[in-house]
DNA sequence: AGTACGCCCTGGCCGC
DNA sequence: TGCGGCCAGGGCGTAC
């Protein structure tokens, strides 16, 4: 399950080689991928012949800008992106949805068994607008001043955490292993939340996100890097699917509840 | 506004 | 071996 850390790793993965290369051509085969705007064929030409500028991030979403137009794609839960090099020439698999021919000869191609994910183009100026997503947890504008703002909700601290709309990138793995290390129980109201709570949760978000980063991401299920590899973080996760066993703090056994329909890990003793 | 629920989709796993 | 049922959850739509 893709999250700021996976989509950030892959970003890193492919800006050196998509940024300033040419899209070729570009073959959609599954036509949910561009449900939410447009069609497959038109998406396929607007994009063929045009160069990407640049590519970044924006919470889980993908951003090819290509001038006028900007692509995005966002991975859902199950959703690859791998690059392949010309001479590799690896067949699709009935799970490979899309492929972005690139100068070069080489293929960007699109996997996703669940089909969560999709592709769509927006006007450049407009992405922002459009995707309307929060704060970036990584960028400096993140502060506990910030955070305070976010937690002025009578909601639950968790699902406040997964919403898209106030901070963008943090899913379920990232969520409870951020509470976790900042000692703050889910189901806490996130307006209960005292400013040195506020504190450690503002730096626990951002230290779990970048230590998901650095170790190239959680690879619970599907996840691969654009290379096919896994990342190396699930052994590092404190709480996320480790109910039964003893936390690493404390010993006490880690709990499973369900909190907004997710699955939900927390220690009851070291989280309050 | 918050919260709950169903849906999209597939593969993995469990029990029988 | 095989099949039904359940689970995983990102994001969206709908209902209360």
């Amino acid at each position: 399950m893709p999250e700021l850390p996976e989509v950030e790793v892959i970003r890193q993965d492919l800006a050196r080689r998509v940024v300033g290369r040419r899209i070729r051509r570009v073959e959609i085969t599954e036509p949910r991928l561009t449900r939410r705007r447009g069609t497959p064929r038109r998406v396929e030409m607007a994009l063929a012949g045009h160069s990407v500028k640049a590519l970044r991030r924006r919470g889980k979403c993908f951003v090819f800008n290509l001038g006028q137009d900007s692509l995005v794609i966002r991975l859902g839960m199950t959703g690859q992106l791998l690059w392949r090099q010309g001479d590799e020439d690896v067949r699709p698999d009935r799970h490979t949805h899309a492929r972005f021919l690139f100068s070069g000869n080489n293929v960007l191609a699109y996997r996703d068994i669940r089909k969560f994910g999709e592709i769509f183009l927006l006007p450049t100026k407009d992405v922002e607008r459009i995707l309307s997503l929060g704060v970036e947890p990584l960028e400096a504008s993140f502060t506990p001043e910030m955070l305070r703002r976010v937690c002025g909700s009578s909601s639950k601290i968790k699902p406040l955490l997964l919403d898209q709309a106030k901070i963008a990138g943090i899913g379920n793995i990232y969520a409870d292993e951020a509470l976790f290390r900042a000692g703050i129980r889910p189901t806490r109201r996130a307006s209960s939340l005292r400013a040195e709570e506020i504190r450690a949760l503002q730096r626990a978000i951002r230290a779990v996100l970048l230590a998901g980063i650095r170790h190239r991401g959680s690879s619970i299920s599907d996840y691969r890097d654009a290379d096919g590899q896994p990342g190396r973080f699930v052994p590092l996760h404190r709480v996320y699917r480790r109910h039964g066993k003893p936390c690493v703090r404390c010993g006490t056994p880690i709990r499973r509840i369900i909190l907004g329909q997710r699955g939900t890990h927390f220690c009851p003793t070291c989280q309050r």
